[in-house]
DNA sequence: TATATACCTACTTTGTCAATAGGATTAAAT
DNA sequence: ATTTAATCCTATTGACAAAGTAGGTATATA
């Protein structure tokens, strides 16, 4: 399994404040609630999406989180690597490895190099405005 | 990172073997010796190959290991899921999952499932037979 | 000033990864 | 029969991450 709760805590976070912003600040106590996943939890996850630039927050009340940009500009890509790091199906594919010694003769080296793109093109394909509905 | 050495060392141990079966059995000593991987470690990997019946075992002096059928028969997908487990992306798609109770309104679950059959479409169009050389 | 919210630091529990250690068993060669 | 070379078996380790929990601080609005 290669995709956390994190990950997919973050998605499910941003789609639904997508859904739910119509107006102003969505809190986080109500996409808890609406998600079912825990509160304490589900802040670790939404401080990564905020320290990453993908939501605005405003403390206080009334406040909340809310996209800063349209649906149409988050890919699923951007978002699961955000939480996951690189999507990289082996270890030796992920950035700042260099070049493994064995590359020049490796046999399975572009299967995963092509797993990796499989990959990479099908999340990228997809943004929010594809998951929000109504 | 979804696959861990246990699968990408089962695979190497796979194409060596079958590189360097032509005559009899090939001990895993010289298949750690050219892979440059700990012996030890291979044993516990090879020891999960030979009881999931992808390899043939042969004890004592002249004895190694040898596959049981054509390189073309083994696909990389049943390697990789015979060490890691299922493939599946995400918990909820893994087999024995009974369906998630959120499954019928859940805006993710679709991309699961594709992401799910462009990893597993991938992995099965390959066979050793295509990563061997000469 | 009360309230509701985001933000911050620390801890815990559980499990997996990637080995290592030390031997027991088996089959072939001498 | 004995040595040798191989597979097989059980146990242990150290490091790390996953998935949370606990308790408190700062801030904006009503």
């Amino acid at each position: 399994m290669m995709i956390s709760t994190k990950g997919r805590y973050a998605l499910r976070f941003l789609i639904d404040v997508a859904e739910n912003q119509s107006d102003g600040f969505v809190p986080l106590k109500d996409v808890a609630a609406r998600q079912e996943i825990s509160e304490k939890y589900l802040e670790i996850v939404v401080k990564e999406l905020v320290k990453g630039g993908l939501l605005d927050a405003l403390r206080g009340k009334g406040g909340g989180y809310r996209l800063n940009r349209p649906p149409e500009e988050y890919s699923v890509k951007s978002i699961i690597e955000r939480m996951e790091g690189p999507l990289a199906p082996v270890a030796c594919l992920e950035p700042g490895q260099g070049t493994c010694p064995r590359s020049k003769d490796c046999r399975t080296l572009p299967i995963w190099q092509g797993l990796d793109k499989v990959i990479s093109d099908y999340l990228a394909q997809f943004t929010l405005a594809d998951l929000i509905r109504e």
